[in-house]
RNA sequence: GGAAAGGUGCCAGAGCGGUCGAAUGGGACGGUCUCGAAAACCGUUGUAUGGGCAACUGUACCGAGGGUUCGAAUCCCUCCCUUUCCGCCA
């Protein structure tokens, strides 16, 4: 969520800055500043009355206590005067500050300046590329091919127990699973990420605070009964950990990782690519969360961007980094790159990772701050990464490492996974 | 699921319906002392939103939302949550 102080000052940038994002509505800013004005002489008008309301209450408990009963009667009838006065005051400034909220909570967050024009997926620009593709075995087929042939994963018998999207991974496609989930956090964990193991189910407020509420809502699994939401990534309990928080600013930065499963429920997904793992229901997600002090999130966010990098360098795939363009972004997001790795046999590329600074449109949400050196508590920045998505590494590695004799695994995998060969 | 208790500041924990933004203790921070540290002592230790150049000051906030009252952390109602005991159970 924006700031009301800012979109105030900075009117006309934050109009331009919205349609780089290709964010229709520009109107409501204009709404916002009207109604936050508003906002603030009810605010004014309200204080002022009830101010001689406390005024007059606190005389006639004195009143009272020197036993000068008319005097207070006629104090009582004058704050009743005051308090009609103040109802219909109340009630418009209710209904503002509701207004002003409701206002603020759909527009997206303003892109960074490095984020590039464009309104497609092919306006996004290719920061890097990185391996090479490789040259296939005569036969090559698709992972979903390979994840039969050598047994690893069982999709049918996923659509028998819950439903499509639903894979059973078995035998060395389960352990291949584990090992890629264990080398991810040992990975993130050297590199002075604290690891946590989050609730996989969030409340309303959780689900709020990192923005799947209330706009995203249809994407997540609701278990009705009790209100809660399925993660669909560990972002959202991750973030929340530091949800009304102030922090000093030398506990910054926050850094944290989390394997989860991850719940999708891909509401308005187009029947196309949804073959074999590379479009699910319910998948495996090692997830990296920073929170900064505001002058250094584009720094940490380059930071992290070479963290992944350096995960994806060491699986031996071929990847490339996108900077996403400003039509193609999510909403919470100043600057996204996204990764991708090229799965040879689809002849595709599968995006792996998001990375992005929000800079302080979630945390202006959850209501997180920290207190800089100067004693000014400020909203903190917070990040974002896959660190890394599972499934469609997953189908890259079988598909890029296919030989006549198995798959070989990077050597990075090897001694987690216990072998050399699937 | 049944029964009971309770939700107050960073934490613990007080709080006859009026001067309570809230005692006290701990922690944290600053200072005195010290070669340095500990101890001791002194001081500081809210958030949000208005007004003011500032000093300062208004308002709101004691789980959430309503209500009673001139006045609510304190009384009433609803909801949420937590703890303990019982039941069930990995």
């Amino acid at each position: 969520m924006l700031q009301v102080a800012y979109i105030k000052q900075n009117t006309e940038e934050v109009k331009r800055k919205l349609a780089k994002k290709h964010f229709a509505e520009t109107g409501l800013v204009d709404l916002i500043v009207a109604k936050d004005e508003e906002r603030k002489s009810l605010t004014f008008r309200f204080d002022e009355t009830k101010a001689k309301i406390n005024a007059a209450s606190k005389e006639i408990g004195g009143l009272m206590a020197k036993g000068q009963k008319e005097e207070a009667e006629g104090r009582k009838r004058e704050v009743e005067a005051l308090k009609a006065e103040l109802q219909p005051v109340q009630q418009q400034l209710d209904e503002a500050e509701k207004a002003v909220h409701d206002l603020l909570i759909k527009l997206p967050n303003l892109p960074a300046d490095a984020v590039p024009e464009g309104r497609t997926p092919a306006d996004n620009e290719v920061v890097r590329t990185g391996g090479s593709k490789p040259e296939l075995p005569a036969g090559a087929v698709p992972h979903w091919d390979l994840a039969k042939k050598y047994d690893l994963i069982d999709f049918e018998l996923g659509n028998k127990i819950t439903g499509s999207g639903f894979p059973v991974y078995k035998n060395r496609g389960a352990r291949l699973q584990r090992a890629l989930i264990q080398y991810f956090l040992d990975y993130n964990t050297a590199a002075g990420y604290t690891e946590f193991m989050p609730p996989l189910m969030v409340n309303e407020a959780s689900a709020y605070g990192t923005g799947q509420l209330p706009d995203k809502e249809g994407q997540m699994y609701h278990a009705t009964a009790d209100n809660l939401y399925l993660i669909p990534t560990a972002e959202v309990p991750v973030t929340n950990i530091y949800r009304d928080t102030i922090l000093k600013e030398a506990e910054l930065p926050v850094k944290m990782t989390a394997y989860t499963p991850c719940f999708r429920r891909e509401a308005g997904s187009y029947g196309k690519d949804v073959r074999g793992l590379n479009r699910l229901h319910q998948f495996d997600k090692v997830e990296i969360v920073q929170l900064v002090a505001a002058e250094r999130s584009y720094e940490v966010l380059e930071e992290m961007v070479v963290h992944v990098e350096k995960l994806v360098q060491s699986l031996g795939l071929p990847y490339r980094i996108l900077r996403l363009c400003g039509g193609d972004m999510g909403f919470a997001s100043a600057l996204t790159y996204d990764f991708e790795v090229y799965s040879a046999a689809q002849e595709k590329w599968l995006e792996i990772s998001s990375v992005s600074n929000f800079e302080s449109f979630q945390a202006n949400r959850m209501k997180i701050r920290y207190k800089n050196n100067d004693g000014k508590t400020q909203l903190a920045h917070s990040l974002n990464g896959s660190s890394l998505a599972l499934p469609r590494i997953l189908a890259c590695l079988l598909e890029n490492n296919q030989t006549e004799n198995g798959i070989l695994l990077p050597p990075a995998l090897q001694p987690y996974f216990g072998g050399e060969m699937i």
